[in-house]
DNA sequence: TTTCTTCTTTAGAAACATTCTAATCTATTG
DNA sequence: CAATAGATTAGAATGTTTCTAAAGAAGAAA
């Protein structure tokens, strides 16, 4: 995405089928403003506070959820408890490192899933989705 | 593992230095008697409550994480909502079932993830998941 | 077996992320 | 501006998982 202009990112919205609201364009430009991100809800929540945005939670769930039917957000699920949404919709998969909670894009060029075997009868893939998980090597 | 003897299935649980009670054998029996399983916790004490057993929901999880950290079982995350455990502990993949929430084993054999890139410093690897959701064909 | 200790189970409360409700507010259109 | 559809919100509700603290059961020692 990687959008900076205001008024890309209202064209964005807008050709989602949403109204440009001050919340929606906030949370947009937190989102999309700096390149690919991976975030949670909780914390999006608390970059719209420090930003002076007053967001509720509600409706950053709402906008994350229309966002990510609008193939604008992807989420990502590495944590049972969390859900993660990631500015980076195209074919990639992700480094979770277990310490911090933090995911890290896999460029797509650099992992290869071979041979993925016979789908169960009468069903399609909907994604691949890989994850390694690290963790900091303990000396 | 496979166990069907009740008494290859109390040595089990104490060699992971964990009493052999009468909640803990019935859910041993549930979880190891009949193959692999994939489950949630909400599920085996349903079935538990089937088999006549009274149990706790908290002795459900306090014995899938004790057999989880015996190694006796690990935990699938395919779900932000919901936990899942294997009886399956070696190395394989899963497919993920969206309109039922069944996960299904993909043998090791069958799916090759080649060319793992190199990691983020300091980091080691604790875990590749591989999780192919499928969907029913839409007519 | 009795006693002692440690582990286990349990009900219910609490925590936590997420969704729902229904009232209020705002953007868009005519 | 008026009318309408869509958006935001506080707070309640939901669903899963964890915690608390008390009672119960298992293993070890005597
Ligand atoms: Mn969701
Ligand atoms: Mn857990
Ligand atoms: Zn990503
Ligand atoms: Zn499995």
């Amino acid at each position: 995405m990687m959008q900076q202009d205001p008024l890309e990112l209202e064209k964005m919205i807008r050709d989602a089928n949403l109204r440009p609201t001050k919340q929606r364009i906030a949370l947009a430009e937190l989102l999309f403003a700096d390149g690919n991100r991976h975030i949670t809800a909780e914390r999006l929540h608390g970059e719209a506070m420090e930003a002076g945005v007053t967001v509720s939670l509600a409706t950053i769930y709402n906008n994350l959820h229309q966002f990510t039917s609008a193939g604008l957000l992807r989420e990502v699920v590495v944590d049972s408890s969390r859900s993660y949404f990631d500015t980076n919709v195209s074919a990639h998969h992700h480094f979770f490192h277990e310490e911090t909670g933090m995911l890290e894009d896999i460029p797509d060029s650099a992992l290869n899933v071979d041979s993925i075997p016979s789908l169960p009868e009468g069903t399609e893939i909907s994604s691949v989705d890989v994850i390694v998980r690290v963790s900091n090597i303990r000396s």
